[in-house]
RNA sequence: GUCCCAGUAGCUCAGUAGGAUAGAGCGACAGCCUCCUAAGCUGUAGGUCGUAGGUUCGAUUCCUAUCUGGGACGCCA
């Protein structure tokens, strides 16, 4: 709707002969931050200064002449300050925007940012060696997020999950496992050096000994691992994906890590690197030159064991990540992998695609406090808060609120006796809060015989917080559309917030059920409903539910 | 040594396609329930946007340098 002011801005501009077609830059409509600016401004006379070699007043001046001021709802035009020139708007400009809104319902919000541009997120993907910690949780949170966002605003997203089924670290879980079910047994069997010690694998290894009973003790050293590694691999993908279910964050796709050994696809992908020339043996070892495309070091590939690193198979899965077509791959890693980044970007330098086809996003670190003390995470000695734990503790909602309120790329306090204490610090619950409100309006307006019409009468939607609420309203697709292009989840909690709060003033100034003025009453029940269906799509993005009552 | 993140009100943080007098929550202080959920609302106080330069009509925002704090840099994954 803001874009048939962007057209009569530049209609004005042709009008006015300041600029040809091209040189207009892209306009600017934004909302001003003081009220007595207008409901939106543009700052185009500022643009257009340069090309137009005229002071940018005396451009604004000359764009206000040649507005079409009937074609696009506006009421007033002024020009301020350097050169900004405000539109103060017709109020059915916005009061427009109820019925859209029901009309919308589930959909309001969408835009077309996206295109249908193919994405794919690559996110969580933890080792399945253990149970998903605190920084998964939020990798999780801000991928699910991201993902829901991004297809929001027009994006076709693919979500996928890379299981590092075939390394090291899954020998040492079948160890691990191993170790366990001994020790279950009641025998001496000491963890691998760099075994996992969490809670899971003990139950683990109790599960087989109640099933198996000593079977595994005297079966053969091979057969005996090769059991535990896929029993074990088994085990903990069923209570990833469980646990990630449960987090609310679905998958498309679950790609496993050993099926690029089982089809070729690392031998293909080194192949493709050797013919570029990016190879070299040194050592033993077969390396390939990164620093070809900005690398600080070159990187092994195959060791001198003749095992593979892990970005051999890495490498491999980002080129079947492009071949499957994706235009844009977004890759939410943690912290602990942003070296990694660059190596990336050369490999896929090298394979011939453009390196910025590939997008990381980094999730930096989570303290966790409590009591005011920092809580330490530690996957090795097992003692870690997991995902699970923190769900428990705090809530689904909250957890979620609070890993989509910060941008992922800055490091978080999680603080769990506000995320836990259900009194108005929380942001979780004032935006519940003020849902709850409005299905509680709307439930006694139903009692009283009365309901949402979008037929009524909306120029009795007049007062100034209603119109605070419209203008809010109508940010809604934009605030998607940013969110999604800039990456930027917590964008959408800064809106949920926002819009809650002009809601919640607008209750507290202005009756909405009132027997004796029918007609508005009618009129707000249906603003308040496109204000229920705005929050409600919001939520959902960050994965956190929108309850009737509280 | 290289790289990432942060430095904005007493505290936690918004502000990121450069815009007008830099915002919110908490905390402090003062108010609002015979009225649709007070998990709410209204108001007051509180700032050299780490520092120094630069780019331009204009910089919290972009660039350079620098200081401080956190983190990452394996033939581990």
């Amino acid at each position: 709707m803001q874009n048939k002011l962007k057209q009569e801005i530049k209609d004005a501009v042709l009008k006015a002969n300041l600029a040809a077609e091209e040189q207009i830059p892209d306009v600017i409509l934004e909302v001003p931050k003081d009220k007595s600016h207008g409901d939106y401004s543009t700052n185009m006379a500022m643009q257009l200064a340069r090309v137009a070699k005229k002071a940018p007043r005396q451009i604004a001046e000359a764009l206000i002449e040649n507005f079409d001021a009937s074609k696009a709802s506006i009421k007033k035009i002024e020009m301020a300050g350097p050169g900004f020139i405000n539109f103060h708007m017709d109020n059915s400009y916005l009061t427009n925007l109820i019925p859209t809104i029901l009309e919308a319902g589930d959909r309001y919000g969408e835009t077309n940012i996206g295109r249908k541009q193919k994405v794919q997120v690559e996110f969580v993907s933890a080792n399945p060696t253990g149970d998903l910690h605190l920084g998964h949780a939020r990798g999780a949170a801000v991928g699910d997020s991201l993902c829901n966002i991004l297809a929001k605003a027009g994006y076709d997203v693919s979500r996928e999950y890379y299981i590092n089924d075939a390394g090291n670290q899954i020998n040492n879980l079948a160890w691990s496992v191993e170790a366990r079910y001994f020790q279950a047994l009641g025998m001496e069997k000491e963890m691998p050096a760099d075994g996992y010690h969490g809670e899971d694998i003990i139950g683990i290894g109790k599960k087989l000994a109640e099933e198996y009973g000593d079977k595994y003790v005297h079966a053969d050293e091979k057969e005996r691992f090769d059991f535990f590694r896929a029993y074990g691999l088994k085990v903990e993908m069923a209570k990833l994906k469980a646990d990630l279910e449960d987090f609310r964050v679905p998958f498309d796709v679950w790609y496993s890590e050993t099926s690029l050994y089982e089809n070729g696809k690392i031998d293909k992908a080194l192949a493709a690197l050797k013919d570029n020339g990016h190879i070299f043996e040194d050592g033993g070892a077969t390396w390939f030159r990164s620093t070809t495309f900005g690398d600080d070091k070159d990187r092994v590939l195959i060791k001198n064991d003749g095992s593979y690193t892990y970005l051999t198979p890495d490498i491999a899965y980002h080129k079947d990540k492009l071949e499957r077509g994706f235009e844009q791959l977004i890759n939410i890693w943690g912290a602990d992998h942003h070296g990694y980044i660059p190596r990336m970007k050369a490999a896929i330098e090298a394979l011939g695609y453009n390196r910025e086809a590939l997008e990381v996003e980094i999730i930096q670190l989570v303290h966790l406090y409590k009591n005011g003390e920092k809580m330490k995470m530690s996957k090795r000695t097992g003692k870690a808060v997991t995902m699970r734990d923190l769900v428990e503790e705090v809530g689904l909602d909250a957890t979620r609120y609070f890993f989509a309120m910060r941008s992922a790329d800055t490091h978080m306090d999680f603080d769990l006796d506000l995320a836990v204490s259900q009194s108005n610090e929380n942001p979780v619950y004032y935006a519940q809060y003020a849902h709850a409100r409005i299905s509680s309006i709307l439930r006694q307006g139903e009692e009283q015989g009365m309901t949402v019409d979008r037929q009524a009468d909306f120029s009795l939607i007049s007062s100034e917080k209603e119109m605070d609420v419209l203008k809010k309203l109508g940010e809604f697709p934009q605030a998607v559309g940013e969110a999604a292009a800039k990456r930027l989840p917590h964008r959408i909690t800064n809106y949920i917030f926002e819009l809650a709060s002009t809601f919640h003033s607008f209750y507290n100034a202005e009756k909405v059920l009132d027997a004796d003025q029918p007609e508005r009453t009618k009129a707000r029940l249906a603003l308040i409903k496109a204000v229920q269906t705005s929050l409600k799509n919001a939520l959902a993005l960050i994965g956190v539910s929108a309850p009737e009552k509280m």
